[in-house]
DNA sequence: GATCCGCTCAGGGTTTTCCCTGATGGTCGG
DNA sequence: CCGACCATCAGGGAAAACCCTGAGCGGATC
């Protein structure tokens, strides 16, 4: 966002009369460079017009807000979502905050503060209304726990391992079996089984049950 | 904070220039009701004038910013703090919400952000300042991934399977076979076929691979 | 008493995994 | 140029996993 500028957004958002309370509220503060009320549109005209800020609403005909983020952040990752909806329930604010969401709002919100968040967001912040801020900082707090002690650089049990290796062992511990692996590097599944001999060597375990094992503990999957 | 009116802010800082330059740039937007500079006072007076919002300084002689959150939240929750720092390194972050601050932002911010971010810790949210955000992000989507499933109180899944078949579950998911359970539940390796057959079509699974996926993900080993 | 279900086990079959030996071609560094 | 390593593949064999059918027993339910 251009610093003192008036933020460029754009609404996505399937009730119209909601489209025309945004534009009121928001009034001259902001520039509505377009709007959308389904997911097809949307990322057609986002991925053109480039808007600063994107306000999303999470329940959307035709796949959901996270389908419009996947159709713009690949292209355009500079374009920062503001998440609306009038749901705080967990998985909802989950699935869009994966899928590339910086902030997530919900409707009861008033003018002033949605002007707010916009800015926020815009100047890449992440910005979360009172429900959910304690569920985000809960969640964030109990992983950073774990976090700490992840962070110790790179395992170098793991660097033992070729980078072919490596990635038939990302398939073999999800679950593929020999031959789904082979067809998916299209390789002969008698040289998946050298990699994977090669891997259950070098880390010194013996099934690849220990594998799935191993790797999910270092969270490689 | 009362809707409308101005918030009433309480600064923790050890430098004095910098108080007074948040004082100037927040002008008259709010009420500074106090200020502090070491760890001890600041407890006392936040406690005794319970402003709407703390900014809040991270590295504070005497203790550091944890120590006035520890000494504030647990006879007044409603006190919202923002904190305030130099420093975007990640241990500090995780540190200051794990004590329950409700932002994080760092001192490169302008006035105009600054003021924007009371605004919204004071109406609850959680405000987090751009490089921090993709952190913050990060950890949350990937512990919600599991979190989510989780918190989904009991599992209807689970609950179909026997007490029989859920402890030969944990073991095949643990990667022991058939015969290794058997030993340990002093059964034939004809019987656990049968259990983990069982498991596997009620679960609609296919493999013990897939199975131990299934396991790990609920966290059940 | 009949029925359902959980737990137990068996036989017999296919598929998958694991391990072994052995081979080819490519790349990189000494 | 020549090992060292990597990636590719093959044959063969033992073990494990998976699937199906079928069956006996005990407890609970109706």
């Amino acid at each position: 966002m251009t610093a003192g500028g008036r933020p460029r957004i754009f609404l996505v958002e399937d009730h119209a009369v909601f489209r025309a309370g945004v534009r009121a509220e928001l009034g001259d503060a902001v520039e509505v460079i377009g709007e959308a009320d389904e997911v097809g549109a949307a990322i057609e005209l986002i991925n053109e017009r480039l808007p600063d800020v994107v306000l999303l609403d999470v329940h959307l005909p035709g796949g959901g807000g996270q389908a419009v983020l996947q159709g713009v952040l690949p292209l355009h990752p500079e374009v920062q979502f503001l998440a609306l909806s009038v749901s705080d329930a967990p998985e909802d604010v989950i699935a869009v905050i994966r899928a590339g969401a910086r902030g997530y709002i919900t409707k009861t919100i008033s003018g002033g503060e949605l002007l707010q968040a916009v800015y926020r967001v815009g100047a890449g912040d992440a910005v979360f209304s009172p429900r959910l801020a304690g569920f985000v900082l809960d969640a964030f707090s109990q992983l950073s726990a774990t976090a700490g002690t992840r962070t110790t650089g790179l395992d170098p049990e793991l660097d033992q391992l070729s980078p072919r290796e490596r990635e038939v062992l990302r398939l073999i511990a999800r679950g593929y079996t020999y031959k789904e692996v082979a067809r998916d590097l299209t390789i002969s599944a008698k040289t998946v089984e050298s990699h994977v001999s090669s891997v259950l060597r070098k880390l010194q375990l013996s099934t690849r049950h220990e594998l799935t094992r191993w790797a999910t503990d270092r969270r490689l999957i």
